[in-house]
DNA sequence: CATTTCTTTTTAAAAAATTTAAAAAGAAAT
DNA sequence: ATTTCTTTTTAAATTTTTTAAAAAGAAATG
């Protein structure tokens, strides 16, 4: 039990007894005893009084500040890493963020972990402060194994997790980056409050964590929430998967970006190949293309909303979410895309079923992979901050 | 507890201690207090011992077989409805099977209570012995407020649940027919040694109850699982929902129906003509004729199973259920559409995901809803027959 | 075939957790 | 300033679980 409350005072610092108890479903004397232990070890502190509800205040208790643990993270993408290193206070203390690494190329895995050394020399990260790594990424990551299953055996990306766990010396965890993100927006975002909601990761793909019961639900061999492959329409249009119709292939930022191109080729005028130019990331220059008021690319935007929308009216009739909440990069422009993606929910879904599920774009912005990633770490291996 | 003990001993009699405080996670020493309490008091009784599997034989435990008490169950579906009455060895008493009761009909809600008036009398069933009603039916049901939210506030429909109560003056519970059947296979069939499991309910529509957990899922407003209106295909054949390209319209009987009588309208003999006006139930009639091997029967439940694994090939990237379920009224031709379903599903899935994901065929048979049913009274009203 | 060894169930004692009750600490009202 | 009302915290009583010991069989050994 007294891993489960340092995970709770990580994600929540500052809870009274009564808080902690009924969060662990645990009575108030048994997390006493905890807690008064812990407090002999100054792991944790007490730390002011609780606002009154009307009688006695209630001490509240923190993680002890003094405690210099580090958390680092490698938040991986098909194109770009970032990495982060924390504290036990959920703040980033040095980033790298969007090193360039093609996850296709040969030595995708030897640079991920050159990158990886040279953060922790840049910034003199001393390896027994650090608690662990998290990684996440993208593909079927069976974080049970440890092992990447989208990558055939041979590959360096399939244990990836192991590598690193062995060249540093420091445990690592890995998990698939939607259901980091989806964590991240449950702890920290907009699933806060609800006990069933999915969160779509929306990037160069479309990826879904679905949070059932306040916890993410994996499916029986780990890869429940393979939204991206559900037969969308009946277009020709072949995914990489080497089926037909896949909602990826329609309604992906990648997508949008194949018909902005299309219309420019087309002739219409976009500010979208300047960008593009300048910041050498496609996903980064449609991003501010939609901010800056790009029509071409606004338009754009708004098709491939409606197509996810039709996807999500999928979800939602299957599921019954509380919250469907559009998180991971895409959500920058998750003004422009929620009118769109809300229509077509209206259009293909039933009234009765929709009417308790509400859209919400998410305000954790692009720190959510960064912010589950961690977790990851915390949920894991949280019990080495005891001595 | 105890209700967690007689629930228990309800789904699965003859069990040893040790067996009973691992399915409700308790410990040995407070299950035996409690057995020992309900032994006193009649309720259970021992009855042999367990194989021995190397050491002291173990004392098995079951109700006692000497409780009278009953549970009714109204099986309503859109076109008939069964009742039952059954004893706490999950064994049927009385039935009446397919009374033609049209839920379109105006006076639905007073024919079913008439019916079920006409069973207890002419069986001669003691109201004080019945431990409670239990109703299962299609469409939107809340069973945490007992409502059928697919009738209008006036219709009497809507509250079905509490005109039987008060008519009768026994407890009664109500919900979803598919839920009921995927509780049944849960409890009894196919799906009982698997944690997650989806239920494909194949009647006049297609329902699918959600095993998550060992527990049925409901989703937020307790809806979860509407899978008969995810958009299929492009078509334009309009659903009874409003919508174009259902699920329902494409991949049920009645689908399966509407094709045949088309093919028969073209000329093609088929012998489904002849017994729907023997059967007068085109669900019956459809079964009946796959049965003899009629060819226009078979070829459109091949095409209908296609369709059918196209929709639970979404399921299972979305859910990645350990196993698929064909139950309901429609398993009886289950071996005839298993083939067709699977191909699809290969041909629609990623083979990584679906790997892990058999397919069955319910070998419960007709009774798979009457089953779900009871248990729902059981669920809910155990405690009834204590003292 | 009796005795020993190994397993597993059941009972008993010890430890831990929860539930209930009482005491302590504030806030609001008189 | 005192009383009343709330809520937190501590304490005592139950309940439950964990651990250990005893009982009952099965299989193996000589």
């Amino acid at each position: 039990m007294i891993v489960d409350i340092l995970r709770n005072l990580y994600y929540r610092p500052m809870q009274p007894i009564a808080e902690i108890a009924n969060a662990l479903s645990r009575s108030i004397p048994s997390v006493t005893k905890q807690l008064n232990g812990l407090l002999m070890k100054d792991i944790i502190v007490e730390k002011g009084y609780a606002a009154s509800t009307g009688g006695r205040k209630a001490i509240q208790y923190m993680l002890n500040e003094d405690l210099n643990h580090i958390v680092l993270s490698l938040s991986i993408d098909q194109f770009y890493t970032s990495i982060a290193s924390s504290n036990l206070r959920t703040e980033v203390l040095h980033s790298e963020n969007n090193i360039p690494i093609d996850l296709k190329g040969p030595e995708a895995s030897a640079i991920i972990m050159d990158s990886l050394e040279d953060f922790l020399s840049k910034h003199q990260i001393r390896k027994h402060l650090v608690i662990g790594i998290g990684i996440s990424m993208p593909g079927f990551v069976n974080s049970e194994t440890g092992l990447n299953e989208s990558y055939s055996e041979d590959s360096s990306l399939y244990n990836i997790r192991e590598q690193i766990e062995n060249r540093f010396e420091i445990p690592a965890v890995i998990d698939n980056d939607s259901r980091c993100v989806a964590w991240a927006e449950k702890k920290f975002g907009e699933a806060q409050d609800s006990s069933h909601s999915l969160v779509i990761n929306l990037n160069w793909g479309v990826g879904l964590g679905i949070l059932i019961n306040d916890d993410i639900f994996k499916g029986t061999s780990g890869f429940a929430g393979e939204f991206s492959h559900i037969p969308l329409s009946d277009t020709l249009t072949l995914c990489s998967c080497g089926k037909r119709g896949c909602l990826e292939v329609e309604a992906s930022i990648s997508a949008a970006i194949r018909n902005i191109q299309k219309d420019i080729k087309k002739g219409a005028y976009s500010i979208y190949e300047k960008l593009e130019l300048e910041h050498n990331n496609k996903v980064e220059a449609l991003i501010k293309s939609v901010q800056i008021g790009d029509q071409v690319a606004i338009n754009n935007i708004g098709k491939i909303g409606y197509l996810l929308g039709k996807g999500i009216s999928t979800l939602i009739h299957i599921l019954n979410p509380h919250r469907i909440i559009i998180s991971g990069r895409g959500a920058e422009i998750g003004q422009i895309l929620a009118p769109h993606i809300q229509v077509a929910v209206n259009e293909y879904s039933i009234p009765k079923i929709a009417k308790k599920t509400t859209l919400s774009i998410s305000t954790l912005h692009r720190s959510a992979q960064q912010l589950g990633t961690t977790a990851l770490v915390i949920e894991k291996f949280i019990a080495r901050i005891i001595n």
